[in-house]
DNA sequence: GCCACAGGCAAGTTCGAACTTGCATGCAAG
DNA sequence: CTTGCATGCAAGTTCGAACTTGCCTGTGGC
């Protein structure tokens, strides 16, 4: 049930949804229309909200971006942990001569 | 010419990409042959000879890997360095309250 | 109640990465 | 030079992610 570190490197994949973790990093708890608006303005990504949407359980599932509901709104903010979880593998074995 | 973020991204999405990696950060200076064989024995990567070879490609385009060439051999290496720079975009932002 | 807004679900299309197959190149040992 | 091994190139197939379209659900204001 827990996300596999697969999933993010999968969800790293997609420029798209590099995109979003940027505009997420700027400013957390960003509702899907906020977040279709600066991704579109700033960084040229034009896509239909339907789009953005998916791209965000992507980003979910593999639990870069935690989701906050309140109303009809839904609060979207990232989680940067699983990324150093999926990276140690490679950048904790540094050479200790 | 120089590889870009997007590059290291896209190369990391393939498993088959991370387990090389992860054969060669076992052990540095091996041959396309030497990586077959762990691929198959220690990492469950069944594919073919030309497979591999595209994906050492695909990663020495993105920084990845380095080789060097010796008679008919050719030796691959791994180089974390791109990872670094591909990630400091979400995890040098740390907050600093 | 009704309407407008924020978001979710599902089916269909498309396009490219991943993989295979077959042949070509280059080096080295005999 | 011939033979065998390590690697490279190129064309073809397949399968799934990405994206769109259309409709549905739910919430809040009037």
């Amino acid at each position: 049930m827990f996300p596999e570190v697969a999933d993010v490197f999968d969800a790293l994949a997609a420029p798209a949804r590099r995109a979003i973790l940027d505009v997420l990093s700027e400013r957390d708890e960003q509702t899907l229309f906020e977040l279709c608006g600066r991704l579109a303005a700033e960084h040229d990504v034009d896509l239909t909200r339907q789009a953005i949407s998916q791209h965000l359980g992507v980003l979910e599932d593999a639990g870069l971006v935690s989701t906050r509901r309140d109303g009809r709104y839904k609060f979207h903010s990232i989680d940067v942990t699983p990324l150093r979880g999926a990276m140690s593998r490679w950048l904790d074995e540094e050479k200790n001569p």
